[in-house]
DNA sequence: TAGACAACTGGACCGGCGGTCAACTAAGCT
DNA sequence: AGCTTAGTTGACCGCCGGTCCAGTTGTCTA
């Protein structure tokens, strides 16, 4: 990021332009309605120059997506506890989903669109590569990593990466991306640390039947 | 189910011809790059017969799954425990879960067929309706359903609704359903159970913060 | 068996999509 | 001012989901 100037201004402000227009769509309507032309007139710009800079309708999400992400990543990585190194992995895991909640939140439609681009993905012009190994956007790769060395680092006798994928998969959820809409991201979010507390307090394998603790009804 | 005969014998028969196509086609391609005329042209009928049948790409996909998973549906209601009634919350959520994650693993990319179909959802001629109530389809709303009254039969006290979507989202992310093609149904499964198990277990609220049980690392 | 009718069928057709490309434009260097 | 080259553009392409109606065929009545 920040390279030498690789980039003319004017492509710097259209750049910008397109990003914006995104965003504004992406507010007032459902995510897979908007097409690229839809996001190139917003912007004032011609459909081939979305294309040009953003490669295709997944680049364009994922750069919107990392634009907003940038903050946080930052935090995590070198920002002040819990979010950030320092605290212990339970305080900072939970920190951490609180924060990720916080960024759905904001950008409702976002993961939604990630999630419908993903559909349609792969370049057209890369004929068979059937298989698609799937690395995933740098973004929920990161989110994925972290969330997973807290998970393992905490238990290293759960499956972390795993944990990982459910955690964050159950964001991309459309009832639950629906109900942050409706501005339930605080009931989310306690949802998601009961369940935390949970998963870091079971003593893992060990159902909870014959359990001692107090049995509701 | 079993209608008195509102349908033609060629009727029935393109139907099945179809939903056959559709599984077929399914377990070799992933699901964004199948086509309707493709599933028309396997199953050797025309483009309009799928539509009249099914009446859209989502419709073709709800049946699919929804046939799928009748024997399942079947077990819950009327069969014996510990699927079936009779048997306590947790037990019945456990072995409800594990069978779930069985059906969507052997029917692998269909639960990202419809989670597909529904970004493309509603009808095209019915025009506005733009916030979309969200109903879902029926199958889910019963997964959904049985899910959030087993939690909150065993834990009044957590968000039963809510967490019973987490838990069915997790199932449509990508790395998950692509785990499931890798046929590691058993290791989520067991990351699945693990996370009930906590959940079920947790005094709710209450981080695990100073908890002295056995602390790794 | 014959006739009538509705359900069913098929594929040409439609609007619109994501993505491409070659001709054009102008920013930045000298 | 002139040149180089990144940047821009919108017509264009192939394809898709979905529609429509003329033609076909199963089924019911007599």
């Amino acid at each position: 990021m920040t390279e030498a100037r690789p980039e003319r201004a004017d492509a710097a402000r259209n750049r910008r332009a397109i990003l914006r227009a995104t965003e504004e769509l992406l507010s007032r309507h459902r995510p897979e309605q908007i097409s690229m032309e839809q996001i190139a007139a917003a912007a004032g710009v011609g459909k081939g120059t979305v294309f040009h800079r953003f490669g295709s309708r997944m680049g364009l999400m994922v750069a919107l997506m990392q634009e907003r992400a940038y903050a946080l990543e930052e935090a995590v990585r070198t920002g002040p506890p819990p979010l950030g190194p320092g605290a212990p992995p339970d305080e900072r895991l939970i920190a951490f989903v609180d924060a990720i909640v916080d960024v759905v939140g904001r950008n409702k439609g976002l993961l939604a669109a990630l999630g419908h681009a993903a559909s349609s993905a792969g370049r057209p012009d890369l004929k068979g590569h059937e298989g698609d190994d799937g690395d995933g956007h740098p973004l929920h790769r990161f989110w994925h990593g972290h969330i997973s060395a807290l998970i393992t680092a905490r238990r290293p006798d759960l499956d972390g990466d795993l944990l990982a994928h459910i955690l964050l998969g159950s964001l991309q959820s459309e009832p639950v991306l629906r109900m942050l809409e409706r501005g339930e991201a605080e009931r989310l979010a306690g949802s998601l640390r009961a369940l935390i507390a949970g998963m870091f307090a079971a003593p893992s394998g060990e159902p909870a039947s014959g359990e001692p603790a107090g049995n509701s009804v």
